[in-house]
RNA sequence: GGAGAAGACCGGGUGAUCGCUUGGAGCGGUAACGCUUUAAGAGGAAAGUCCGGACUUCAUGGGCAGGGCGCUGGAUAAUUCCCAGGCGGAGCGAUCCGACACCAGCACCACAGAAAACAAACCGCCGAUGGCCAAGACGACGGGAUUCCAAUCCGGUCGCCUUGGAUCAGGUAAGGGUGAAACGGUGGGGUAAAAGCCCACCGCGGUGGUGGCGACAUCACCGGCAGGGUAAGCGUCGCCCGAUGCAAGGCCAAAUAGGAAGACAUCAGUCGGCUUUCUUCGGAGAGUCGGCGACCGGCUGGCCCGGCCGAGGUCUUCGGGUAGGUCGCUUGAGGUUCGAGGCAACUCGAAUCCCAGAGAAAUGAUCAUCCCCGUUUGGGAGAAAAUCCUAGAUGGGACAGAAUCCGGCUUAUAGGUCUUCUCCACCG
RNA sequence: GCGCCCGUAGCUCAAUGGAUAGAGCAUCGGACUUCGGAUCCGAGGGUUGGGGGUUCAAGUCCCUCCGGGCGCA
């Protein structure tokens, strides 16, 4: 349906569909954030990004949803299609700078095999 | 120069690349939508939700609750906010702070203290006055001793006076450890001792004059003093407030579930007893009496009164509502600049501008450069320290994110700018 | 977003505005026991969430901030 435009298709909104990866999926953890992967068929993969009350004020989590959703949108084109990703970002990732948290977005994706392969 | 007081303002700037949301224009497309281009896109507190409104829905009345505020005047859509003033308090001062009406009624005032709200009196002081007791002086009377009488001496009774009392009646509240608070304060006179008992000043109350719109101020006269505190305890008085909050509310409307609304007629059933008729002997119908229905349940702005509804039948209509979508949704007690009025809050007039509208919620990522501050390195000025100039490296730049919209309050906030004023020190 | 409620010892709760804030459990010490448990005796532990105000006096009354919880589609 989306032709790849608008971002809107990209991203996990409902409640009903983050409780449902965070039910079936399988849960990795890293230094800066934790993540719920789960299969769900056709389509586009989307990333859902939780972000609860405890880990600051608005201005701090509003800040977090925007850095994970701009490593979404960058990293969009490599991620395999039919997968629903869910990010738990921990305090710490707020503070580093967005390359180191790039590197380790791209690294434990790859651990994951949910990397388009480039030569192919 | 130092130490302060009050008020106003800023809250990093510029540029590049890649993105997000909304509006306009153009192109493509039946449409949904897509592409290109262009414009705009967080705050002084957006926060806390403490007040006040706009706006929304809710209503058959009556009464009672409930809440808020509390010096005066002004200003406002409105306010408990704001402005100006009064009074009280803090400060040398600029200034700041103040729930700042009423103690009539009820209630409370622990411990300590004689006594804690009614006025008294535990210790104390006095004992003037009236008693009592003691001593003494004087007088009167009568007695005894020395004795013939006189005279002297002794003791007695009465009267009066003086002095005295761990005294009684009584006077007094000056002084008394306490306490947050003790029934005006200081000084003098006065007295037996005292006391507004008297006087001066201060405080307080009343009356009148003057000034002020007023709170109040001030002056004069009069009064010897009225009688504690707490109402952010119950309460009284005055004024104000209906409730509800954009998750209000309107519209469209999947899936699932079957009901919902209106009108009309009947105006009532059920249980038990008795009488009677029919009977397939199980019962059924009619009449009459009694019980329940009906001291019940639901709705009705928080409560009460009051009010409305309640079973079954027939007919007509298709609606209600969840997920979701959409409207509300940003042109407004609006901003900016002038002018006028007012001490000011603010008001009036003119011109001009359109300035976020998201929806698990857009305003971001990376980089360059400039600005400010700190650390440090090299060079220079300087005898050296301090300090200054210059170049570089490195770190930092607060509090904090619109959610229906406004007016305030409160709280958080790196660094900086401006204006006015006060006190102290020095120089002229 | 809007509305509402609650904060007392480590935990669960008390406490008319009146004095060192109390009880139970828990902790520690002692007694008892061969040792432990139970029991008995005793002790420690509190900025009454923070700050300010009213009052002679505040855990209590009032204001404000902080933390926690609940409801509303």
């Amino acid at each position: 349906m989306s032709q790849g435009g608008g971002d809107r298709d990209l991203f996990l909104k409902r409640s009903r569909d983050i409780e449902h990866a965070k039910k079936h999926g399988r849960r990795i953890s890293t230094a800066l954030f934790n993540m719920v992967i789960c299969r769900i068929g056709e389509g586009e993969s989307r990333v859902g990004i939780v972000v609860g009350k405890r880990f600051g004020g608005a201005v701090s989590r509003n800040r977090v949803k925007r850095l994970f959703r701009e490593l979404t949108r960058q990293l969009q084109g490599q991620l395999l299609a039919g997968h629903a990703l869910v990010v738990f970002p921990k305090r710490d990732s707020i503070v580093q700078p967005f390359a180191v948290l790039k590197e380790l977005w791209l690294s434990s994706l790859q651990r994951q095999q949910l990397l388009r392969v480039r030569e192919s």
